[in-house]
DNA sequence: CTCAGTGCAAAAGCTTTGCATAATA
DNA sequence: TATTATGCAAAGCTTTTGCACTGAG
């Protein structure tokens, strides 16, 4: 019997992930948490911070911040980098996939594949290294808008 | 006879290659071009910026950014992500190569990887995609760093 | 009760922009 | 001469930080 009291949420509700994190579980913590696990992907700081101030309307961004910042480190999230100076989070997934960025129409358009693995079998460079974190920023235009371009 | 005129890069002076571009050749982009081109890879706005005022100690930041924007458009220069909220930029280089980023002493290791050519043969997600621009970003230990650890 | 977490406001960084002046083609 | 580029200063944006207050454990 998968999936656990009704949170809907693969590994249980965002509260008890955070009560067995070690960090305080607070309710704007568990919002946050929530709302980067059940939400459209790749939120940034101030769309979670909006949707947040729908149900906790006294956030504040910095509590935002300060959570992804913490999120982070434990692992809970993962940060990327479509943007320059924009910073973008989801849940930490299952299985390795990086993301294509589509310069027309904004759409993110997510594939798996094993990079670290293929870094460090070919590249010898990278085997002798300890990699601590690995990000794959790919942008282009997709089928669709390469379509309507032509 | 490779090499051209004394200039010492390949591809001929920085002002030639402006004059080529269509941009406008004016001392202050040539002696930029020529700190990227020349100068230790990877620098950031501000050191560029630092290095240029030895030479012309009247230029302004703003001219370093605007230029920047310029080569990157042209396609002198690229610009990388090796941290976040700061970019780094380096002469455009004949074959394809990536960095890896040493989080303990800061050093930045360069390595050929074909992915563009990896993506599009194992991905068709990527295969169905006009990839524009692709940075692959990897931090971690170098060897040393990590024999200093143990 | 104690210490971590929060909200608010202000600061910090890097990058961009407006405008008058200077220089290129 | 007609633009394009520059310098300076000010603004813009995301993210971070200081501080007193609040709330979790």
């Amino acid at each position: 019997m998968p999936g656990e009291k009704g949170s809907g949420l693969p590994g249980g509700s965002s509260r008890r992930v955070l009560n067995v994190s070690g960090l305080r579980a607070t309710g704007q913590r568990a919002l946050i948490l929530d709302i980067i696990r059940r939400g459209g992907r790749h939120l940034d700081a101030d769309e979670i911070y909006l949707q947040a101030r729908k149900k906790e309307p006294r956030i504040s961004l910095s509590t935002v911040y300060r959570a992804l910042q913490k999120f982070k480190e434990l692992g809970l999230v993962d940060e990327f980098h479509f943007d320059d100076n924009h910073h973008h989070y989801e849940a930490r997934a299952a299985s390795e996939h990086h993301h294509l960025k589509c310069l027309g129409c904004g759409a993110v358009i997510e594939f798996d594949y094993d990079l670290l693995g293929n870094l460090t079998r070919k590249v010898p460079e990278a085997g002798d290294f300890e990699v601590v974190q690995a990000e794959l920023r790919v942008a282009g235009y997709c089928a669709r808008c390469r379509a309507e371009r032509a």
